[in-house]
DNA sequence: CACTGGATGCCCT
DNA sequence: GGGCATCCAGTGA
C-alpha cells in the first residue's frame, strides 16, 4: 500500500517517456531533446547535440532497407528504448523514437556536464569541453555500458529527465548535415544534426562562436 | 585552426 | 577480413 503512490508515479513517468518519443517526427523529437537532462548514477548532463536517423529509407541508418540484425535489434523496439552500439572501441548512445517496429532513433552526440565532473575528469584523463563533446566521449565520461542496450529509459540507472528546474531552453537551434556520413547524396546533406547554437560542448564548435555568457541557453 | 593518419573493438559477410 | 553514426596527437599554416 505504501508503495502505491510511488508505483503510480513511476507509471506516469513511463507513459510520459512513451508519449515524448512517439509524438511528432524524429526530427522534431531530436530538437526537443536539446536542454533535457541525462542522469546516470551520480552523473547529470544537459543534451546539447543530437542526430536523427530515419529508419529504412535513410542510407546512413543502421536500419536502412529494414536491415535487422542482433546488433541493431533495439531499433525495432518500443519508443524510449536505449540503443547502444560500439564503434572503434567507443560506445554510442541512442534513443528509439516512433511506435514499435519503426526503426528510427536519435544519436546523442554531445552533453554539457552538470554533476559528477571530478569523476568524469578522472575517467577521461582530461578537462573542459573534451570531457563530453562527442558521442564516444560522453559515453566514456558518464561510464555508460553496453549492457544498457535494449533496456527502457528510466527503468535502469539511466534516466531521461523531461521536466525539471534544471532543464534549459536553447536560444537558437543550429542544424547541419550529420557527421561522418559521406557520399550518401541527400542523406549526407539533409539537416538532421541539431545543436544548441553557441554551446561550447557541441562537437566541432569553433572557439570563436562560443557564447561565453549563457552557453547558448535562454536566460 | 584545418587536415591527417593510426589506434581501436565489435559486428557482419 | 572489412568496415564503421570515433578519438587523439601530430603536422603545418
Amino acid at each position: 500500500m505504501l508503495s502505491f503512490k510511488g508505483e503510480r508515479d513511476e507509471m506516469l513517468k513511463q507513459s510520459n517517456i512513451d508519449q515524448f518519443f512517439q509524438t511528432g517526427t524524429t526530427q522534431e523529437i531530436s530538437q526537443k531533446l536539446l536542454g533535457k537532462i541525462i542522469v546516470y548514477h551520480q552523473f547529470k548532463a544537459l543534451i546539447v547535440e543530437t542526430e536523427a536517423y530515419l529508419g529504412q529509407n535513410d542510407q546512413a541508418a543502421h536500419a536502412f532497407r529494414n536491415h535487422k540484425t542482433h546488433r541493431n535489434r533495439a531499433l525495432f523496439m518500443r519508443p524510449g528504448t536505449i540503443y547502444i552500439f560500439s564503434m572503434y572501441g567507443h560506445n554510442m548512445l541512442n534513443f528509439i523514437t516512433q511506435p514499435q517496429g519503426t526503426p528510427e532513433g536519435i544519436l546523442i552526440r554531445a552533453v554539457q556536464p552538470l554533476t559528477g565532473i571530478a569523476e568524469m575528469q578522472k575517467q577521461r584523463h582530461t578537462t573542459g569541453v573534451n570531457l563530453t563533446n562527442g558521442p564516444g566521449k560522453l559515453c566514456d565520461a558518464l561510464q555508460i555500458p553496453m549492457s544498457l542496450n535494449t533496456k527502457m529509459l528510466n527503468q535502469t540507472a539511466l534516466k531521461l529527465v523531461l521536466s525539471s528546474p534544471l532543464n534549459r531552453t536553447p536560444s537558437k537551434i543550429g542544424t547541419s548535415g550529420r557527421i561522418g556520413v559521406p557520399h550518401k547524396g541527400k542523406w549526407t546533406t539533409a539537416p538532421l544534426r541539431y545543436f544548441v547554437s553557441g554551446n561550447p560542448y557541441v562537437s566541432k564548435m569553433p572557439r570563436k562562436s562560443v557564447d561565453h555568457q549563457f552557453n547558448g541557453w535562454q536566460k
